[in-house]
This record gives C-alpha cells, structure tokens and sequence, in this order.
DNA sequence: CTGTTAGCGCCTTCAT
DNA sequence: ATGAAGGCGCTAACAG
C-alpha cells in the first residue's frame, strides 16, 4: 500500500489517457468526449484521488484565487468592531461569488516605538489582490512590500495610493449634515468624540500639537468636517478603540471637564455609533436626560437592538462598501481596471438629539 | 525595460551566486555567510524582487503555512456572533503566532432540499489543515471532501471525527449546573430556548419528531442535558439564530403559550446569552420582572455592557476554546500528533435568576 | 559555506 | 478529441 497521495499522473495512467487529457477532465476548460471524462473520474475515485494539487496548479497558472484582506492591527479589534464586521460581510460575500477565498491578515506584525514591523502573511503568501480595508496610512509599509511583490491592492477609506482602486464613503457630507441638523436646533458649543487617530493609539484630550498627527483616513474626514464648519468646538476626545466603553469614558471626561450646565457643550458628535451609544449610558448614569440636557449624534447606522430610543446618526451602506470592495477587486483581477468609488450617506434624525437646555428656562438644580 | 517579474535566478545570477544559495538567503533555513546573503539581498532590492514566489515554494515544500477555518453555513452569521468571533479571535491569534494565515472557508455553498454543495474553495484551495469551528455533523460532506484531499482536521465541538482533533467544551456540565442552580430556588416547570438545531434552520415550538433531528453538536448537548435532568419541561422553543431578537420572539411566544401567571413555567433556560438576553428583555417589555415573576438563564458568558443586571449565565472559554484549537492545528502539522480536549465552564449566578413567584404570595394583578 | 542536480504537480501550447 | 513535450519558481538532498 503507497502512502503517496495519487497526482494526476497516476489517474491518468489508471484511466488510460494523457495526463493533458485527465487536466482536461477536471478543469473543463477544454474539449473531451463525456465517455473520456466519465472513465477519468472514475479512475480518480477508485484512486483516492482528491482533484488537481492547488499549489501545481497556482504554479502554472499563476493565480491563487485568493485574496489577502489587511484588517487592522489586530484581528481582535476588526471581530469585535461590528462596523468591521459588516463590511467584512459585503465583502467575502462578493468575493465569495467569484470563488475567491479570503486569507485574512493582521498586517502589522509588531509596532513598537513607531517602527511598523509588517506580518509575514504580507511579505510570503500567495494572493492575487490585497484589500486594505481601512485604510493605507502615509508612506504605508504594507504597501511598500505589496508594490515590491507586485500585488494590486484595494484600498478601502481613502489616503488614496498611486495605482490602487479605492472605495471610500462621504464622512464629511455626513458630518456637516449633522452639525447642520444641530445647528439648526440651536446648539452652539459641541464636543466631538473621535475614532483613534493612529496606529499608536491613545486615549484623551487632543492639544493642537495631536490634532496634527491624524493618519487614519476616517477619523481625520470626520475631524475635519468638524473643524471646518465653523462651529464652536470646545474639546476635542480622542479614543482609543471604538466601543462602547470608550465612548462612555469620554463623555464621563467631558462631564468633568464642563461641570457647570450653563456653559458645557450642548451637543456632541461622536464619530461612531458605539461611541454615541456609551456616551448617552454614562449622561444616564450621570442623572442627564437626552437630548433634553445634551444631544448626541453617531456615524455609521448601526442597529443596536438594546439601545433604547434611536440614535441620530448617518448611516453609511457598511455591507455595500464591503460588496464594493469585493467588486474592484473584481475588476482588477478581471483587466486590471482601476476604479475609485464613492458611497453616499444619509442623516437618520433619531430621538437622541434635539434643542439645547433653554438658558431661559433653566431645568431644576 | 523588460516588464516579467525577477525570479530567484535573476537575482542570483545578479548576485553572482547559485539559485540554492540565493534561495537560503531568503528562507534563513541553512547556513550562509553574512556577506553573501548581503549580495543576495541587494541584488533583490535592486531588481525590485519581492522575495520568493509563494507558489513555488508551495509546491517545492508541499507546505502552504495556511489554515483553512470552516466557520459555517454562511460567514454573515459567523461574524455577527459575538461567540464566534471570540473563538475566531483565539484561533487566529494562535495561528498567528506560528506564522500560519487564516482562510475563511463558508463551508456549504448552498443547501437545497437538504442537498448539501460543498463550497469550492474546500474542494480547491491550498491549505495544510481544516478547522471546523463549528463541529461536524453526521456523514458531513466536507469532512469527505477534505479526507479524500488528505487534509487534516481540527474539530470544534463534537461530533467526533475519526482520526482529528477535536476541542469541545463540557456543554452538559454548565446546563446540569444551571438546572441544579434553579431547582435550588425551588423552580418547578421549565421551559428551554434552543439555538438552531440543524442546517435547514427553523423556529418555533419544537414536537417530539422534530427533537429528533437535532444534528448541531452544542444545541444537541445543552437539550439533552436538561432532558436528561428530570425536571418538568413543558416546552423546547427552537431558534433559528442565536440573536437577541430570536430570543425575544421565542419568549413571546413563551408568554403567549403559557398565559396564565399560576401554570406558566417559571424558569427559561436559554442556549445562549444572547437568546436569554433577548427573552429578558421582551419580559420586560410584557410588564413582567426579572426575577421576581420569571428567572432567566443564558449560556456563553458574554459581557453584554448594554444590558442592566448581570445574566446568570454558564461561562465558557471561549477565547482560549479558539487558541486551543490553533494549538491543535499546531500539534498536527508539527509531528500528526491527534489531540482531544474537553475545556471546563463555569456557572455564573447573575441578577436574573431568583425564586419563583410563590403561590402563597401571588403578585397583584 | 556554496554549488549541482532533480524534480514538486500541473497546465498550456502544439501537433496529431 | 486526444497526446507529447516543456517549463512555471522554487527548495531538498547531496556533493564539494
């Protein structure tokens, strides 16, 4: 008894034909008689045999069907992110279609003192396209090694890279919907609450001198839109991931920051929807009612079954980013077209933001 | 300006040296002067040489240092379960550290009239070990597919297959543990919340006929513990997600079922946290307290921050559950060593169990 | 420490 | 519709 597991030859043999023949017989791409097939098959399950070796056929045919997804630094954070996770969905689902696998990759191996140590999954598997889901920061060294391999790449979330395909949403028309709708209620001071700003993350106040070192593509469209509407911002809280727990942090911050109701912030925009819902749990804890003591805005149009109320968000088509994604890559394995897309969002107008505490009418001490 | 890929020869050839000692230069598997490996890497940096072509060394090696994780019917519901994403998390980390990339493989392409087609990417792409995170099930297509490629299994949850490694956790012992608990605070009439029982999923009340066909290993354990138990369970509302709105649907039809406060059961025991969590919170929308008129029970131990009170709950490990099982992959491709490892879970006593509502002390009406 | 020699298993011409 | 031949890029085994 051989131990060797069969290889197409010796289906080949077993059937009487070619090896060609027998390639022909599984791949269908090609001519042969139902009679030539039927008997190749048939030698193949007599033989154990469990179709073509993935690795000769990559070798030939220089294609893996498979596509390297970079989804943060840690796995971990992408899991637990349901926005991640939505746009994974989208994702693997269009890709899945086509019959490509996804290879997941943490991208960054190490980050230590600012140097970026990239995963080894990046610099030594085989993968047609490379999709990063969020993001390439500047001089990005997980482009860096793809460029050097030659591996087209999607890029998800902006920092547009030379020659990549890029899919990314309108964070800022989003947001100056937003401050529009506040505004429009009367709210002048606002305090945003913001996604972490890069991949040495932080958690606090941010000075002018950490306004300047925004690198994540979203958090700084989101700031950005922020700071250039012209409202009166009076902090700015920089979180370290995006959870509910960061957000109610924040708020507990803001809340000590601005003790006196006549002058804290009426209103916060919160760059996530998990961040938006832990603020309002700590206003709550706080004794606080929203929106009548404070309004709250999110990002992303998330639904959160166990938040009561509604938050007022915009929401951004997560799963159709994610389909999005997978269809550029799509067409960069198909032809090498480049493509660039931009995903609308809508203001959702919940229960979560409304007019300012009157100054007139001052609720009781 | 010749536009194909180096190769290892090209730079070679560049770095005055053999293909197998520019080979080494790369793999670091041998031994090789300093100063020549030097060359060798010049060389490649200056013709743009993105290091060795992994199919290649696939092929050559016969190792792809890639796992394929089976993670389900469809990956949507995967990610958007907090447990498998906690498993997941365990898993990739493990295989991480080994520098082994993680596949996501959907399992089943389609399921019709309880035909069941193999997704390709089992039957065809490279992968030196298959994880199926969610069990198998009996005489299961895939682990055919991938006995016949000769690819070695890692088995999550029961189901034993011959000749793999499984890791499950002790489903009986935390369900046993959470019945003794609630027959302990005098609870007489139970009724159970099921997670989905098989493929082809379903919800409703579940008859005696259709008890038979549970084929998904957790939910056939956890029901079969609470059979085995002895108490009076007056009713098995199977679920066709393990979803907070699952369960608060099935704990409608629970109310809706049993109307009269005097006959109702007064303990749920439900699969899942988030199944508990749901049936809670539909409880509290009916009016009814918890525990007082009714007590609740998950399983999972999940941190739920949105919800008030704290679940009594079975608490399994379901971080390490997944790093165990990257241990196994691990062990497998080290030497074919098969392992078996049950892990121990833990009950936790939350605010939602308590006494039932006493006859003598009827609440008002 | 470095070079030589052989394939790994498959698919794609091209000819028949 | 089938067969013959060549080579994809690399690394393991051995020899020097």
């Amino acid at each position: 008894m051989s131990h060797a597991r069969p290889t197409l030859t010796d289906v080949a043999r077993a059937a009487g034909v070619s090896v060609s023949t027998a390639s022909l017989a599984f791949s269908a791409s090609g001519p042969i008689a139902d009679s030539t097939r039927a008997k190749v098959l048939d030698a193949a399950t007599e033989l154990g045999y469990g179709g073509p070796n993935p690795a000769g056929r990559q070798l030939r045919s220089g294609r893996y069907d498979i596509v390297g997804v970079v989804i943060g630094d840690k796995l971990k954070r992408s899991f637990r992110d349901p926005v991640s996770v939505q746009v994974l969905d989208g994702l693997t689902s269009a890709l899945g279609e086509a019959d490509l696998g996804v290879l997941l990759v943490p991208g960054v191996e190490s980050y230590v003192d600012g140097e970026i140590g990239v995963d080894p999954l990046l610099t030594s598997a085989g993968m047609d396209v490379a999709v990063l889901i969020w993001g390439a920061h500047t001089s990005d060294p997980r482009v860096e090694t793809l460029r050097k391999r030659g591996i087209p790449i999607v890029v998800g979330e902006g920092n547009e890279v030379e020659g990549s395909s890029l899919v990314e949403i309108d964070d800022h028309g989003g947001v100056v919907a937003t401050i529009e709708h506040l505004t429009g209620l009367g709210h002048e001071r606002f305090v945003t609450i913001t996604l972490p700003f890069r991949m040495g993350r932080r958690e606090g106040w941010v000075d002018d001198a950490r306004r300047e070192l925004v690198d994540w593509t979203p958090t700084r469209h989101r700031l950005d839109a922020v700071l250039g509407s012209g409202v009166d911002l009076v902090g700015i809280y920089e979180t370290e991931a995006s959870l509910v727990e960061n957000g109610a942090a924040a708020m507990r911050a803001i809340l000590e920051r601005f003790p006196d109701p006549a002058t804290r912030p009426t209103a916060v925009v919160a760059q996530s929807d998990l961040l938006a819902a832990g603020a309002v749990l700590a206003l709550h804890e706080a004794g606080l009612r929203v929106p009548e003591d404070m309004s709250v805005a999110g990002f992303d149009g998330l639904d959160l079954p166990w938040f009561s109320g509604e938050l007022t968000t915009v929401i951004q088509p997560l799963e159709a980013k994610g389909r999005e994604m997978g269809l550029a890559v799509r067409a960069l394995l198909a032809d090498g077209t480049v493509t660039r897309t931009t995903m609308p969002v809508e203001l959702r107008i919940g229960t979560t933001t409304g007019p300012p505490p009157s100054a007139a009418a001052p609720r009781n001490s």
